[in-house]
DNA sequence: CGAATTTCGGAGTATACATTCCAAAAAAAC
DNA sequence: GTTTTTTTGGAATGTATACTCCGAAATTCG
């Protein structure tokens, strides 16, 4: 829910189905291209291409460029949230810790190490140019970083971790790690830091565990 | 040493004291303005006024934007790397880790937790866009994570660290912890995220302490 | 069915921005 | 001191790109 439109007052058009599918169409062309190419080189006019339209449904449907940047930001986070939960919400061992591991590598690898992180690389980019937008990205690794801790909670509280696992302090320290890893491995075109990076974090819960 | 030129036959037209002058000038205005706004967001024109040289001045001394953006990436890369020689050539102990911790957390308080890194951001945008670029900034990131593992290893033959320790991974793993929080931070605006990033490593590295 | 609303096509606009050009001032070389 | 080279000023150009506008087709709604 939008906490500053609880009750979704703005008159928007309403949109048909038809409508609706086009604007997605919009925001999926918009986040591949962002993707592969960062915001400020992936033009308007690129989007329409892709998601074949002309401008004038562009504009009917999103105000401006930014408004379609916040709506990639909200796409991608949706995503990488949906994809993650699948390890994160029962993470009842360190095969499971090691199960995510690998899914976050695996993508790396089928996609040559290229692109990073698809929420990472649109805050590197965007985090300074307003205000709105800032707040987006911030919500979205909180979101994020919470479902890591909550994983890791999980794990607490089903034992395999002694009492000395700080979640918060761990999960944080992931998510950085993860963000990192992912950066280096896409700078050097390789997966061993995203590898590496990851694997010494979970060495280090390791030192935790309940024996 | 420009590897792709060793014995630098290219004629370039000699700088005068002077111009050698404007020609840095216009680079650390250049660094300053993509560390702040982004690569992308920082116009020619935005760099003249800064630097305060006319158009004509910048096209001397520049053959395109490119490559002022390869200078920027050299020079902040030097940059960092002389910075953290100070602590990192000299690592006798775990204070001596903690207070090379304290030095990044502290350019991070100071800035507000604005900008993330000044190698990291630009990696961030400009890694998929030009292959010469890419390299640049592949280069970068070895000599930095060359100058950690240099660190880690005087640790180890000091006799800190037992034969457990892997300098090669925790170089890597180190670097993408600071990476990962300074990302972090910056999307905060909290130094937090850097700060546990970074003593989460340090305490795993700690593992392998000799008693 | 007929009116209202939404969706769409595509030409048009305005501006921002990288780059070029011409010539003059300043400095270096001889 | 004269010639050559480098540095500088600033106007001009061309293109890329975000955004607007108008009317038509399609869809929804009563």
């Amino acid at each position: 829910m939008d906490m500053n439109n609880p009750l979704n007052i703005t008159k928007k058009p309403k949109l048909t189905k038809k409508g609706q599918e086009t604007r997605s169409r919009i925001i999926v062309a918009a986040a591949e291209l962002m993707y592969e190419q960062g915001v400020a080189r992936t033009t308007i006019e690129d989007v329409q291409h892709k998601a074949k339209i002309s401008s004038s449904q562009m504009y009917h449907y999103f105000k401006e460029k930014k408004e379609l940047i916040l709506e990639v930001i909200s796409y991608q986070t949706s995503k990488i949230i949906e994809n993650h939960r699948r390890y994160l919400s029962d993470l009842d061992s360190f095969e499971a810790l090691y199960a995510w591991r690998d899914f976050i590598v695996d993508i790396q690898i089928k996609r040559n190490c290229e692109g990073g992180c698809p929420l990472g690389s649109l805050a590197s980019e965007l985090v300074e140019t307003n205000a709105e937008v800032h707040q987006e990205i911030m919500s979205s690794f909180f979101e994020w970083e919470d479902s890591i801790r909550k994983g890791l909670r999980y794990m607490l509280n089903r034992g395999e971790l002694n009492s000395n696992a700080d979640p918060d302090k761990l999960a944080l320290a992931l998510l950085a790690a993860l963000q990192g890893g992912l950066l280096l491995t896409q700078v050097r075109r390789d997966p061993k830091p995203i590898i590496i990076a990851l694997d010494t974090m979970i060495e280090h819960i390791n030192s935790f565990k309940k024996i």
